[in-house]
DNA sequence: CAATCTTCCTGCGCGC
DNA sequence: TGCGCGCAGGAAGATT
């Protein structure tokens, strides 16, 4: 479900309540949320109880907390990652607070100023997942992500393009590369390998944004028209930053449980049969990648019917 | 090699 | 009210 705006709301909820906390105990009570994890519960909960927490970093989707060097000897230094998938959410809550409906996993921290604290991962879907991690050097030099201030990243997201928000996102070079690939733009945008933290939400009210059809084979946009794309993708991921992200259902929250307030702002996305914000033309949804694709068919026209400037 | 398909889960809302 | 079906914010890994 989460797609950047939501996992950096979670990032910035938790950074201040678990940078400087030391993990105390570890519950990890479902083996299904550490598919990432090279190892059983077991060795996940042994291995991070009394670490150190340094900070909360995040690329795309996925976050990570890099940890203090267990010993003089300890390296690579390593991380706590976690992806939400979609349904995944990161909840602070009082120590010794009852069971989360879906919890997976529960690390209780303790911070020398906050105190004691709760930090749980529930998932109703399961396909988000925690584990372990080694911190490897950037193929850039640059910091790993937003929060981090290390040329470091996990080694599960050296594959992870930069996200448009980042500082080091070399735009030139992902419109070239958008434009080299025949794929859809939707199908282009959803990889996050070229560019990451769009999902599904955000592809759809970009493209509707950048009067894009979703699809458009990427090799039949000019540059000025990806460039275009790009600068709505940023316009719609800070704009929902801003109202805290989007929440259809109880799924999606912030790291205390409260909802955002982007669905109120959505043009196309969900909104099949109501009028386009735009034209008054229905929005359409069309079946795409196994997946929902909603654009205005009136100002987006499919390549060739109508001039992409 | 790049593009596409399959799979992992739970739960909700809808139509019958 | 109950039941089956379709659908949901993702992405790794297999397959063509």
């Amino acid at each position: 479900m989460p797609e950047l705006p939501e996992v950096e709301v979670v990032r910035a909820g938790l950074a201040p309540a678990v940078v400087g906390a030391r993990i105390v105990a570890v519950d990890a009570r479902d083996a299904r949320a550490l598919t990432r994890h090279d190892g059983d519960a077991g060795s996940f909960e042994r291995a991070l109880t009394g670490r150190l927490i340094t900070g909360v970093a995040r690329r795309g989707k996925f976050l990570w907390m890099p940890l203090a060097p267990a010993s003089a000897d300890d390296a690579p230094r390593g991380a706590v990652i976690a992806h939400l998938g979609m349904s995944g959410q990161m909840l602070l809550r009082a120590s010794g607070a009852l069971v989360e409906r879906h919890e997976r996993v529960r690390l209780d921290v303790h911070h020398p100023d906050h105190g004691d604290l709760a930090v749980v991962f529930a998932d109703q879907r399961t396909f988000g997942s925690l584990a372990i991690d080694d911190l490897v050097p950037t193929a850039d030099g640059r910091v790993g992500g937003w929060g981090s201030d290390e040329a470091l990243v996990p080694s599960q997201v050296v594959h992870i393009g930069r996200d448009p928000l980042d500082d080091a996102f070399d735009e030139a070079a992902v419109v070239a590369r958008v434009r080299a690939k025949r794929s859809a733009v939707k199908r282009i945008l959803l990889d996050q390998t070229v560019v990451s933290g769009v999902g599904n939400i955000y592809a759809d009210e970009a493209l509707w944004a950048a009067r894009i059809h979703p699809e458009t084979p990427g090799d039949a946009l000019s540059v000025r028209a990806v460039r275009r794309l790009f600068a709505e993708v940023r316009a719609v991921l800070l704009k929902a930053l801003a109202e805290g992200g989007t929440s259809f259902d109880a799924q999606y929250v912030n790291v205390n449980g409260q909802a955002g307030y982007f669905a109120h702002s959505l043009n196309a996305y969900g909104r099949d049969g109501l009028p386009c914000p735009r034209c008054g033309r229905p929005i359409v949804r069309d079946s795409f990648m196994n997946r929902s694709s909603h654009y205005c068919p009136r100002c987006q026209r499919p390549t060739g019917s109508a001039p992409l400037r």
